[in-house]
RNA sequence: UGACCUAUGGUGUAAUUGGCAACACACUUGGUUUUGGUCCAAGCAUUCUAGGUUCGAGUCCUAGUAGGUCAACCA
């Protein structure tokens, strides 16, 4: 079994596979491989959380490695367990399995307290008594070089003492810091004496009142992966910088025999028509711009998932997207595309008619209602058929009619002739307005020898129409969902707009349909074809006596984009 | 004008590390079809620019250009 040696069945690796391939090929940390997915619980995952997910988690399967989940949460002020919980709900529903227990930076506040400890014993961190005004003027700005400041050099004891009493609350907030002495003249702005700990008064959601100091970011992250054996950290493009400092502070804590971390960068997922970051999904949902975290239109998972979307079409989209380091902008369409691909080998088919236009089958029997069988999915002949009513009057897609029908329009029209779907075809002779010259009924034949669809001489018919009975069927809310933004980028605006001027005002649009009476025992989790139209799900609001159907994504339509053209 | 990073079709990712620019999405055209869906077939690139090395350069060298990130007691 080579099981920790390559990936055999891809023919190329991303440049992140390439280095693990290449570590695991020269033996290091004990050939072993094991990552981390380290979100902070301060908001609800989103889709690029996602690619990082796959990534990671996907990395650890691949590579018989493991993945650990870890809360990055030193940040009291914003973190709380509600966030918890959803995180670890969205990473299940994609499918991944994270190592033991959910891990926590808070778990090693303790460690990294004395890592502290030793470092300012060794000369290598300060408590600083600047303000914050204070640190950012000596900070200097990228182009010029930073001031030391005056309490860098004060002694060991002192500083000790100091951060004793920051510990114990004994220090107002914003008062003092403790600071690593590196290089105030560095290029890089990180370097210029980080903060390693801050006074915050915050109660943690996890250790409640027991600390008065937390670690800063930079002071955290590569310490618990080091506290965790990981080996490969990975991590998005912004923190490219940060990572001298990663290696600085690593430097001063790695003991000998210690898997030593390694941080790797790459370009997170831009998609267009939406945003991805935290600050501005929460805008959206504070200033309720959507319903809620999990609306639908919302590019965080647990919209996605409420839209429909499976775990299934998410980790296609992340192997398509693929890992590299350059900035991009993922059509959305690709998106689409994957679910459409999933959702079409495994949504049952159903007919519901979105815009009715009644139909009144004059040579049909008044009070007959036949059961005519119907294929739940040809994609997937296991899935079986089920019964649909069909009578002398029924509803068609308003759509689906037109006076004046050019050639390419293959549906009804008067004197045309199409065919129901799994029933049978039928011939419009006559339109009837009313007073507004609006069209509210149409009059049509059907050829009884037609059933079920089949055409009894071999003529062909180029259209056929999905229907509803008028008498048997249900009536059901659906919301129809469009991108949330009218432009590919809404984080690029012009001058004295915001991103919230880019709002598609008709991102949702909510309709009552008929749908085939099977619909009424759909539930939650269910995926369905509206034959002709698109995907969708029961909304986790629906009741059997009260359907609510989301818009998935609709079908391709090559019919609409013929008509575009005009 | 500092440091670091990145430039391959409309989009994203490859190119066995110097050897016929490939795959997917999108788009166009045609075929099949009881979903104008699916499926099948075909078409769609002067590898950011300019020089250079080489029998041969997307890949190496030189000089440019463009874009991104960094100055929170956020992560």
């Amino acid at each position: 079994m080579t099981t920790n040696e390559s990936k055999t069945e891809k023919s190329s690796l991303n440049f992140i596979e390439q280095i693990i391939e290449k570590d695991l090929k020269e033996g290091k940390n004990n050939k072993a491989i094991h990552v981390r997915f380290p979100p902070e619980p301060n908001g609800y995952l989103h889709i690029g959380h996602a690619k990082s997910i796959c990534l990671n988690f996907g990395l650890a399967e691949a590579y018989d490695g493991t993945c650990n989940l870890r809360f990055d949460d030193t940040n009291p002020s914003k973190e709380n367990i509600e966030y918890v919980e959803s995180i670890k709900k969205d990473i299940e529903w994609l499918g991944f399995k994270w190592h033991e227990q959910p891990k926590f930076t808070s778990d090693y506040f303790e460690q990294l307290y004395q890592y502290a400890i030793s470092m300012i014993k060794a000369g290598h961190a300060y408590v600083c008594e600047q303000s914050a005004e204070e640190i950012a003027e000596y900070k200097g700005t990228p182009t010029t070089a930073g001031k030391e400041s005056t309490w860098r050099n004060r002694p060991i004891d002192e500083s000790l003492e100091w951060f004793e009493k920051m510990k114990n609350g004994e220090v107002e907030e914003g008062k003092m810091s403790l600071r690593a002495k590196i290089d105030m003249s560095s290029p890089n702005m990180h370097l210029r004496d980080p903060l390693m700990y801050r006074i915050k008064r915050a109660s943690h959601h996890r250790t409640g009142n027991d600390w008065n100091i937390y670690p800063m970011y930079d002071f955290a992250h590569g310490q618990s992966d080091y506290i965790e054996g990981i080996t490969h950290s990975i991590c998005t493009l912004e923190f490219e910088v940060h990572r001298p400092l990663y290696d600085w502070f690593l430097d001063q804590i790695i003991e000998e025999g210690h898997i030593r971390p390694r941080q790797i960068e790459f370009a997170r997922l831009n998609l267009s028509y939406t945003v991805m970051s935290k600050r501005k999904l929460l805008q959206l949902v504070e200033e309720g711009h959507v319903s809620g975290w999990d609306d639908p239109r919302m590019p965080t998972i647990s919209g996605i998932r409420r839209r429909g979307y499976t775990p299934k079409s998410m980790r296609t989209f992340a192997e398509m997207i693929g890992v590299a380091k350059r900035d991009n902008m993922i059509d959305l369409g690709k998106l689409e595309f994957a679910v459409r691909e999933d959702l079409n080998k495994i949504a049952l088919r159903r007919m519901a008619v979105m815009d009715p236009l009644k139909v009144v089958i004059t040579n049909y029997p008044e009070n007959k209602i036949e059961h005519l069988p119907a294929v739940n999915n040809p994609e997937d002949e296991t899935a079986g058929e089920r019964m649909i009513p069909f009578s002398r009057e029924i509803y068609i897609e308003r759509e689906d009619f037109m006076e004046d029908a050019p050639k390419k329009f293959f549906r009804l029209s008067v004197g045309r002739e199409v065919r129901l779907r799994y029933a049978y075809f039928i011939t419009c002779n006559e339109v009837i307005k009313n007073e507004q010259g609006e069209i509210v009924e149409l009059r049509a034949t059907y050829d009884p020898e037609s059933k079920g669809g089949k055409s009894p001489d071999g003529r062909k018919v180029k259209g056929t129409l999905h229907w509803v009975s008028a008498q048997e069927n249900k009536q059901a809310q659906i919301n129809i969902y469009d991108r949330l933004f009218n432009v590919e980028d809404p984080q690029k605006i012009e001058n004295g707009q915001n991103f919230l001027d880019n709002l598609n005002p008709d991102s949702l649009k909510t309709i009552t349909a008929f749908v085939e009476p099977s619909l009424g025992e759909s539930r939650i989790g269910e995926h369905f074809q509206f034959e002709r139209i698109g995907y969708f799900c029961p909304d986790y609001d629906s009741k059997p006596n009260q359907l609510i159907f989301n818009k998935t994504v609709g079908l391709k339509d090559s019919w609409a984009k013929l008509a575009d053209k005009d």
